[in-house]
DNA sequence: TTAATAAAAGACAAAATAGTCTTGATTCTT
DNA sequence: AAGAATCAAGACTATTTTGTCTTTTATTAA
């Protein structure tokens, strides 16, 4: 699996905001119901976009999350970062940590060529592409389950 | 992380073994000590391999495990489908498990290039091709960590 | 100013993965 | 036959990830 959960909520709810395109904040609640997330842990996931500058949260009646930027200003990429952290695509595919780079395992270039593939799909795809998509389909079908 | 840990210590040990291109038997406790894996550890990870037809175990004095058939006779990806299961290739690289085909989600197809590539390599790269990169390095360089 | 609303923060619980150890079953050597 | 070597199987622990709940803080509206 390539993507933890977290970021999968987090990719779901953020083109579902995308696809209200409204500037008014949404609440959480609504957000899960939707997605037919558990509140709780959407709500952990989305405090960490907020911090990442990817969504913008108000407290209080009316309150709750929108869009910190339009749409199509956002890449998957970014979601991914925010949640998963920047490491996650620095490292090697396969999860490795360290390596010899002078000295790379046998794999290696060809490892190389499927990270390569994921980035350019993940900065080339933004929230607003998902989101077009989407419309019309159930929310639930974006990396459903 | 594309592989488990599980799978990642299965590939060494394969890779290891073939290495020594030996007809013997080699103690389990021989190749945790190089891979400085627990012993324990790939001890179970061994079990499913020589379960999946992938090593032969023998009990007893000079006993141990070898490759049941000749290194580039085994792909990498028997040994992941043996670890991970055969599932774990069928399924969507994001981890998802029921999707409903005739509407898929708008990632989909360059999901699927991504999984194709990765079907390719490891169907295409076998245990002895692996092995005879190997040569004359450390075999912890193969994913290691 | 008070009550209600909604996110933030942090404690807690469950599940999945990774790792350790003990006991039992074979096989060899003497 | 006895004892040592070695994998098999299962119980147990630790860590990470995922999920739940409670309390605190900010905001609005009456
Ligand atoms: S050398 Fe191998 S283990 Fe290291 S980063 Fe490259 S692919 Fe990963
Ligand atoms: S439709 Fe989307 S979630 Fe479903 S298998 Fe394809 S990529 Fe995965």
């Amino acid at each position: 699996m390539l993507l933890s959960k977290t970021c999968i909520y987090g990719l779901r709810a953020s083109v579902l905001l995308a696809m209200r395109n409204e500037d008014q904040y949404v609440t959480i609640r609504e957000l899960s119901d939707e997605l037919e997330i558990s509140f709780y842990f959407l709500t952990k996931v989305l405090q960490h976009m907020t911090k990442a500058d990817i969504l913008e949260s108000y407290k209080g009646p009316n309150g709750g999350v929108r869009l910190a930027r339009e749409a199509h200003e956002i890449r998957m990429m970014d979601v991914v970062k925010a949640i998963d952290g920047e490491l996650s695509f620095k490292s090697c595919v396969m999860g490795q940590s360290e390596c010899d780079m002078m000295n790379p395992c046998p794999l290696h270039s060809k490892w190389v060529e499927l990270q390569t593939k994921m980035t350019s799909i993940m900065n080339g795809t933004t929230i607003e592409g998902l989101a077009k998509e989407m419309k019309g389909r159930s929310v639930k079908t974006l990396l459903e389950n």
